[in-house]
RNA sequence: GGCGAAGUAGCUCAGUCGGUUAGAGCAGCGGAAUCAUAAUCCGCGUGUCCGGGGUUCGAAUCCCUGCUUCGCUACCA
């Protein structure tokens, strides 16, 4: 039964190049879309561009270029890059697009009519680099610079008023949110309150965007401009068939924007009065030789080093291995050695050789032609049943998502059929019993070619190659099956699938990643964890002693206390957890350790500066004191 | 700190409802075969199923507890 299938990958930011991150999501994508096509469902996929913001003005403005421009290169690039690896989206939607502003600000004017989006006076922490506002909890991570307190009008969007029906719909719908762990991080995160979503910039920090239909002194922040490319570009609001006849998407995104995907999106389809989204599957993501992605460590994997392997074993052999070992539910590691010996074991030596096999003696001892099958043994139907029976599991595997598995049942098919060979010994049979032996080769060529058949979606070029050299142009599709193998039709020679890799190339250095300068987005995300730091790392700490004046228990908390210290001739506040422990009064006077130089935060309203160091074990803290006193305070410690 | 997930062979992982000798692939060792890409096929694992308790006739599987790792979250700093 032929159905319709909309699957979209999240739109990319044109800050960066593409790199693996964004290759799995859109190959895995393609991969499902594939399946799809083959099933015989109408397919639709998405893909594009997220182009609004101000890291793209301003990239813009220091290249001395219009941000048009800058859009139109980096959209270029992933655009490119999806065409060399064969992708097949139907559509690539850029944020920029009239198309789609236009129905950003058709369904903005709408809320706001409905009363959904109001204007509301906002103070809060505000990231300059990441041009947005932060949580206190992030900015006390301090992965942000440029940080201030400001305090604005901006619009918001009443998302708090859907969070009860969004809960009961995630709950009642479990295909909505897969894998599961996921879900229940979404249905945890809504058990707590939900605020609403200030979803705009005023022009005169943020100009690269759409500009509100409701006022012109503001454009929409990237939710509204982002998320709802999903269903402009199916016709939302404006072409009701085609809308109707796509959505709802199965979406693929990576779990770092689950909440956005989750909570954000839903709750302004609903608002909207549009179906949700049939599925969100958030994958993981990929390490690279067991450590996280850093472009310090030179491990990072860039669209250069996909292009070194691409090169060097195909596009294929890259699609395999991401489809079979790839993050779906957790995290994966890809490593230079496994990705190539996989290549070797799974595709050089179990299908590759398998195809060289068959094809050799079908040459030499039938000339070339498809043997005519005579009646089929125990095993040929064993095989045929298999076969048939792999069509179904892939079946029903597409429904969960779950490629890996796909891709290991394949294999466990073509492991069998080499095993059949090695019964069976055509080899030995062609001496004697011609006849008998090409029933087997029929029976070994017919699984193959299913087998190459359901593996299809995930490498399109080689069994594209295989079932040319079939003359077979009509068996991949819905009506795929063991039994569609014709006799008697000539074998094309064919070029060895997977040439063996020679595994000399892992004790050779990889190349150095990246000759482009890449924007770090975040630099804290490339900073690893180091057990051993220098001497210089340690000193860059500046410890110094500091006497308590003043101490006092922190309004409605049971673990903090606001603390007055003199630190040389200066005198700050800190804030500590150690309010179950000491008592404000015992604590005056005392002469402790402090890291002067830290970040200021702050914590419940009061701003800490510095923080004081603590000996902490189980259910005991202590403060770190000196063991003399001192008359004063400030002293450095080494 | 709270909630959740995970900890199974050297490596990557399956083992959804508790039930015969705990599995697969890779790597390793031995053998067969020689059609084929030094490929293929067969055989080989005394694994404290993270530790400790408990329930049960019986637990990797259920309960409690401890440790470790990860995710989300918080009045951690």
């Amino acid at each position: 039964m032929s159905k319709r299938f909309y699957i979209t990958t999240p739109l990319y930011y044109v800050n960066d190049q593409p790199h693996i991150g964004h290759t799995y999501s859109t190959i895995v994508a393609d991969i499902f879309a594939r399946y799809h096509r083959l099933k015989g469902d109408e397919t639709h996929f998405l893909t594009g561009t997220d182009e609004h913001g101000q890291k793209v003005q301003q990239a813009a403005e220091k290249a001395g270029i219009s941000p048009e421009k800058h859009c139109d290169d980096y959209a270029g690039r992933f655009r490119n890059f999806w065409n060399e690896l064969g992708l097949t989206y139907d559509d690539f939607i850029r944020t920029t697009e009239k198309r789609h502003m236009e129905i950003v600000q058709n369904v903005l004017q709408d809320l706001f009519d409905k009363g959904d989006i109001y204007k509301h006076k906002y103070e809060g922490l505000y990231s300059i680099s990441e041009e947005r506002f932060i949580t206190k909890k992030e900015f006390e991570e301090g992965n942000f610079r440029e940080v201030k307190e400001i305090s604005e009008e901006n619009y918001f969007f009443k998302m708090s008023a859907y969070q009860k029906d969004l809960l009961a719909y995630i709950e009642s719908n479990p295909e909505f949110i897969q894998p599961e762990n996921r879900r229940n991080e979404i249905v945890g995160f809504l058990q707590q309150p939900l605020n609403d979503l200030c979803i705009s910039r005023p022009k005169n920090r943020l100009s690269w965007g759409i500009e509100l239909p409701f006022d012109p002194e503001y454009v929409t922040y990237v939710w509204f401009d982002a998320l709802l490319n999903y269903v402009s570009a199916v016709g939302f609001k404006k072409d009701p068939e085609t809308f109707n006849k796509w959505w709802p998407a199965v979406h693929i995104i990576g779990k770092d924007i689950l909440t956005t995907h989750c909570v954000y999106w839903p709750t302004m389809l609903m608002a909207s009065g549009a179906p949700l989204p049939k599925t969100v599957f958030a994958h993981g993501w990929w390490m690279s030789e067991g450590q996280k992605m850093s472009k310090s460590l030179g491990n990072f994997i860039d669209l250069n080093t996909i292009r070194e392997h691409v090169s060097n074993v195909g596009t294929d052999a890259f699609r395999y291995f991401l489809a079979k070992e790839g993050p779906l539910f957790g995290d994966s590691d890809f490593s230079r050695e496994r990705f190539y010996k996989t290549y070797n074991t799974d595709l050089a030596n179990d299908l590759g050789n398998l195809v060289n096999r068959i094809f050799k003696l079908i040459e030499k001892h039938y000339d070339g032609k498809v043997p005519e099958p005579g009646d089929l043994g125990e095993s040929e139907i064993v095989l045929r049943k298999e076969g048939n029976a792999l069509l179904q599991t892939v079946d029903v595997l597409l429904k969960t998502f779950e490629l890996n598995k796909i891709v290991f049942e394949i294999l466990t098919y073509i492991r069998s059929i080499n095993r059949y060979l090695e019964l069976k010994a055509p080899w030995k049979g062609v001496k004697t019993d011609l006849t008998g032996t090409g029933t087997v080769l029929y029976a070994a060529l017919a699984s193959l070619r299913l087998a190459a058949g359901i593996l299809s979606p995930v490498m399109p070029e080689k069994t594209g190659s295989l079932y040319r050299a079939l003359n077979d142009e009509t068996g991949l599709g819905a009506e795929m099956s063991w039994d569609g193998l014709k006799s008697n039709v000539s074998l094309q020679k064919i070029e060895s699938l997977f040439p063996r890799m020679d595994l000399k190339i892992l004790d050779e250095k990889p190349s150095v990643v990246s000759s482009e300068e890449t924007e770090t987005k975040n630099i804290a995300e490339s900073e690893e964890k180091e057990t051993v730091i220098s001497v210089d790392d340690f000193f860059q700490s500046e410890l110094k002693t500091a006497r308590i004046l003043h101490a006092e228990n922190v309004q409605d908390t049971d673990k903090l206390l606001k603390l007055k210290i003199e630190v040389g001739e200066e005198i700050r506040t800190i804030v500590a957890g150690i309010a179950q422990f000491y008592k404000p009064e015992e604590l005056i006077g005392k002469t402790i350790i402090i890291v002067a130089n830290l970040k200021p935060v702050k914590i419940r309203g009061i701003e800490s500066k510095g923080m004081l160091l603590t000996e902490q074990s189980k259910g005991r803290l202590q403060l770190l004191t000196l063991d003399k006193d001192l008359p004063d305070s400030g002293a450095d410690i080494k």
